[in-house]
DNA sequence: TTTATATATACGCTATTCCATATATATGGA
DNA sequence: TCCATATATATGGAATAGCGTATATATAAA
């Protein structure tokens, strides 16, 4: 039982290096992805109003994340939260670490914006 | 202080992270990358025969690498030598380092070809 | 100088990517 | 049921990127 959780959790994406690099090379795909990665999960309104785009390019982007395996979606009543693939393999999830220890200025307005953005949907919920 | 500032200015690559992955987001710039990182330096006809493209594609490819500071180039005769810039962020090396450690499939074939390649630029001279 | 080899670039075309706008869908409350 | 909010998608056009071919440039040797 606890060995077949295990090992569903262990279960890898596939992910091609160069599909992978294509998704980050994208500024709002690449800010989604750090700003996710920093705040644990993040729905399409909170990233549309950090990062200061319109929903549909939100949307779209997030939409791409997804397919390629990299995000994960959650819906909670109206809304969706995407959070990093727990199947990330572990090589891309330190490539982001990497990325954003050395370069905190790529999400730094957004990271503000959203400590401003007022009626953000609670998340506590996840946790119980 | 400030002369520190100044030496790291000149002794630091200034690369965003968006750039940078654009540069890896194409399938001959990345596995140009990642031979370059494992084999030190190569040439152009190198690159050519190992990844099994044409001279023309090859070049655009390093000249762009080149324009956006991620390879330097020396000229020894008629051949162009392509390496690392070594003034790339520490960050930056170390995401090629990651990617290649988890996914040496990448340019497994290549380096195959690489090592079967007669007649390749003598390279000692560099050493001395 | 002529020739040969290695590399770089220019040109025209195709393919891909991104976007804004409009619209569709999903959910929850009145 | 109707309405409001959040999210997703469809459409057509604009911008970008990549390619093959041909040609230009650089170097070395004959």
């Amino acid at each position: 039982m606890s060995s077949l959780i295990l090992a569903a959790a262990l279960f890898m994406l596939k992910l091609d290096p160069l599909h992978f690099y294509k998704a980050l090379a994208d500024e709002t795909r690449l800010q989604s992805l750090l700003l996710i990665q920093q705040e644990g999960e993040l729905c399409v309104c909170e990233l549309t109003t950090a990062l200061g785009l319109s929903q549909p390019k939100i949307s779209r982007h997030l939409g791409q994340l997804r397919a390629c395996g990299l995000l994960q979606d959650r819906r909670d009543g109206i809304w969706v939260h995407y959070r990093l693939n727990p199947k990330l393999p572990e090589w891309a999830g330190k490539v982001l670490n990497t990325t954003q220890a050395a370069n905190p200025q790529c999400i730094k307005t957004a990271q503000q914006r959203l400590r401003r953005m007022r009626d953000r949907p609670a998340r506590a919920s996840v946790c119980c």
